[in-house]
DNA sequence: GTGGATGCAAAGAATTTGCAACCAA
DNA sequence: TTGGTTGCAAATTCTTTGCATCCAC
């Protein structure tokens, strides 16, 4: 997953993190950018390896994700193994995915209607709502075997 | 949340074990029970702490739970947090949560209507195919505060 | 009786933290 | 210049495993 990161996605992290108040630092620019290039999600551990060998240190990746989580910049997902994924938070394009059982390959899906179900819960008084929604299953490829 | 366990449901649990062709032994059997008796969803910790202290190794629960989650007698919860639940599933009365970001108290809700996009998915060749849904947000009483 | 289950302790992973050096503002 | 950030290593926490003993069947 180690893959050359266009100037403008860099560019593009820089103000993304500078419009959280955020300081620019080299880790933060790298894995912020590695994250707009990349369709994740991906675990700590692959973000680091994404970015090449000595770009930073894992406990900076730790640091940096669970800073870009609280600034709303990452999402983290469960994805049914005992993993934590993160992911670019794209405010424009809110998804879902589909996870083969075997293969463990991740498909997105924009599709989601959940807001009558999100209505029902305001009207239990509570706020600020968010939702997580993953579906798992045999991919057709896997099927086939 | 340690509680005493109604004799009839330690039965049910004997009875879950045993139908599923599994040895029944007394970690077994507390486990289940309290599962049968409790809501969940509750992580590992809970579970042993549960269960009164020297019922069990808390090495014992790990393995009972991956077992009754390989057996279909346990379902795995992630509610937002880095921490891993379980809760007996309960084949008639499939359901999620809604937690409260603050408090964390966690309600059930038992509507769903995702069958739709189940069959989607159907559609482009997965099989198999389960889901995972929570919602979050701050409780109608933290919203008080 | 026998194979699988358990307790215990130790190993292994995953994650967090303290601290000195460094860098962005 | 200075407070925040990083790298490194150590500490902590979480989970798994080996093995002798025990128990369900």
């Amino acid at each position: 997953m180690k893959t050359t990161v266009p100037k403008k996605l860099f560019q593009k992290a820089e103000k993304l993190i500078k419009d959280k108040s955020l300081s620019v630092t080299e880790p933060r620019k790298n894995i912020l950018a590695f994250l707009l290039k990349n369709h994740g999600p991906f675990s700590m551990e692959e973000i680091h390896d994404g970015l090449g060998k000595n770009a930073c240190d894992l406990a900076t990746v730790y640091r940096c994700i669970v800073l870009f989580e609280n600034s709303n910049l990452v999402e983290r997902r469960y994805l049914g193994d005992e993993i934590l994924r993160y992911e670019y938070k794209d405010m424009d394009h809110h998804h879902h995915h589909i996870v083969c059982r075997i293969c463990k390959s991740v498909s997105k899906m924009k599709y989601c209607f959940i807001s009558e179900i999100e209505q029902m819960i305001r009207d239990k008084g509570y706020s600020d709502i968010t939702h997580s929604l993953e579906f798992f299953g045999v991919c057709a490829k896997c099927n086939q075997k």
